[in-house]
RNA sequence: GGCCUGUUGGUGAAGUGGUUAACACGUAUGCCUCUCAAGCAUAUAUGCACGGGUUCAAGUCCCGUACAGGCUACCA
């Protein structure tokens, strides 16, 4: 029996050999230096931060040089794969404007190098696993879970390296006719690698972000194929990432214990080894305790958090950037003229170790980015996320369209924009008393002024002798200058500063009065800009509701 | 237990052997034709985890310790 017969044996009924399968698949022809990379995760239907970390420097790096981005779903362990969790991915990463140029879509597989589901391709998995086993650099392993339950605890018990390996690999050496027996018995069997490496060997490896390291070589003959006949993800990977052809494997901290079987298994296959970046993982701190942010402990992993939220999922984006390369928000400040796209994202800046998680830095990115934004476009946010998490006030946000964004527009188409709306669900929060049907059951805290009598007369004054919707805002500004003069309040904070016994009180404290009848809140926004918008006739409701008190 | 990696202010970080350790966030105070926000100004590090060593000179190179993280599956 040949080794090629006998790996037909193992591996019935492959419909292509390894070097048809090379050829359906030859080299990308693309320019010079273009990164060709990959999102490829389990279809669990949910987009954690940390991935999507992950994806948006996969997509950037393929994008900035003009190479390919595209999509490939690693559905071999059954048990965790939803349905339909695949689309989920695909809509939240649409989301933060990460698309693909290749694999999978909602609408089937595109690109010529599928499919693009792992568990689609057992077949071309399967002729290089031949392969492997016709080289013998493969073998059939017919130990059970329980065998290998029983390796472990010897070798835990010896204070020896758990693993399969050296004598501990009880298949390694079985001849071709024991296998065929066990076989013709109905044992279940599995694939397993046969390393040809040294633990006792080192060998230097170069990471794209991490620089260079050594490792052990491998010598665990860890699995391939499972019994399912899916491969594992390390041989997915191998056979994959090659025939893909993808230039640059940039992935989670969490691979980067494997490369030694990852170089390995190119090695004996006899592909080129592609490029690697491991990004350090996101991490939390819990308790005075910093640790990778899990999807099952925080909230925050979960990119639906910020939706929730009404974070734009622009700033999102903004904040990823900044944590992969720090000198991003340099380069924004300096280029704010330029589009963001023109960043470009650089590995040897990327952070080795875990970057803590900054949600105030997060919130500061995001306030600072709606407050560049035209007033039509945060009004179009903010209804968006109203419409999921507050309806009733999306109504009222669109019955007033034009009057919204009039609303948002304060302060806003200026040098210097107001920065007070950092998340959309902050938004009723923010200009409730703007609208007359919020402005129900309001009460007054008039702050310095506690008189009624002196209340009434700075509201009576104002409106009765000065107030005038045309006024422009300077003329506004002289009119409560000279108003407050007139009944016996500073003109300005300076005098009233030298002076204070002189004084009833200051112009501010005139304002507040003014302000606090008109909107019952003692922090507002430019008042003139409130009292253009609420007009003559609801300024005058509100201040006789306001007398009424 | 083993194998890798990391450790600069409250946080993210710059820094790759040589003056007073960038910058940003946060915090505090002050300034400003009204409040708040913004803006501006100022302040905010027991000398870069600790202990040794190399060097004329070390966050910056070497060794050890501590702490943290990742991996150590027929999961990815």
């Amino acid at each position: 029996m040949t080794r090629e017969e006998y790996a037909n044996i193992l591996l019935p009924n492959v419909k292509y050999t390894y070097e048809e399968y090379e050829k359906m698949y030859p080299e990308r022809n693309l320019k010079e230096g273009a990164i060709v990379s990959r999102y490829a995760p389990s279809p669990t239907g949910f987009v954690h931060i940390g991935a999507l970390l992950t994806t948006f420097i996969n997509y950037k790096m393929a994008r900035q040089t003009d190479g390919v981005f595209y999509l490939r779903v690693e559905d071999t362990d059954q048990k965790r794969s939803i349905d339909d969790g695949i689309n989920k991915i695909i809509e939240d990463l649409a989301k933060f404007d990460i698309e693909f140029n290749e694999g999978v879509t909602k609408e089937g597989d595109k690109g010529n190098y599928g499919p693009y589901t792992q568990s689609e391709r057992k077949d071309i998995y399967w002729a290089f696993a031949k392969k492997l086993i016709a080289e013998d650099k493969a073998y059939p392993c017919f130990c059970s879970e329980e065998d290998n339950a029983t390796s472990h605890e010897m070798q835990v018990q010896n204070k020896e390296r758990t693993g399969y390996y050296g004598k501990w690999a009880k298949c390694r050496n079985l001849s071709m006719e024991e296998v065929i027996n066990k076989i013709n018995n109905g044992e279940k069997y599995i694939i397993r690698l046969k390393s040809d490496g040294d633990f006792n060997k080192k060998f230097t490896f170069k990471d794209l972000i991490k620089g260079k390291v050594e490792f052990p070589e491998n010598d665990e003959d860890f699995v391939i194929i499972k019994s399912d006949g899916l491969p594992t993800y390390h041989f997915a990977h191998a056979v994959d990432d090659h025939l893909m052809r993808t230039t640059h494997v940039i992935r989670g901290e969490e691979w980067y214990s494997s490369i030694p079987k990852h170089t390995q298994l190119f090695k004996l296959l006899g592909f080129k080894i592609p490029k690697y970046a491991h990004i350090s993982p996101l991490m939390i701190e819990d308790n005075g305790v910093r640790r990778k942010i899990s999807k099952r402990k925080d909230p925050e992993a979960a990119v639906s958090f910020y939706h929730e939220k009404g974070i734009p999922n622009k700033a999102i984006m903004l904040y990823l950037e900044t944590v992969a390369n720090s000198n991003f928000e340099m380069w924004l400040e300096q280029n704010k003229d330029k589009d963001v796209n023109e960043f470009v994202l650089d590995f040897k800046r990327m952070s080795t170790g875990g970057t803590m998680f900054d949600y105030d830095k997060l919130i500061n990115i995001s306030k600072n980015y709606i407050s560049r934004l035209k007033a039509s476009e945060v009004y179009d946010l903010a209804l968006e996320h109203a419409r999921t998490y507050n309806k009733e006030f999306a109504k009222l946000l669109e019955k007033y369209r034009e009057y919204s964004i009039n609303v948002f527009n304060i302060e806003r188409e200026q040098k210097k924009p107001r920065k007070d709306l950092a998340y959309f669900s902050d938004t009723e929060n923010q200009i409730w008393y703007m609208y007359e049907e919020l402005f129900n059951d309001v009460t007054y805290d008039w702050q310095n002024i506690t008189d009624k009598k002196e209340i009434e007369l700075i509201l009576n004054t104002y409106i009765n002798e000065y107030y005038d919707i045309n006024d422009d805002k300077q003329i506004w500004f002289d009119k409560m200058k000279e108003m407050s003069e007139k009944i016996g309040y500073a003109g300005n904070m300076k005098d009233y500063k030298e002076n204070p016994q002189n004084y009833k009180g200051s112009i501010a404290d005139v304002s507040m009065v003014i302000r606090v009848a008109l909107t019952s809140k003692s922090m507002t926004p430019d008042l003139y800009e409130i009292m253009k918008l609420l007009g003559t006739e609801n300024i005058k409701k509100r201040v006789e509701k306001a007398l009424q008190v």
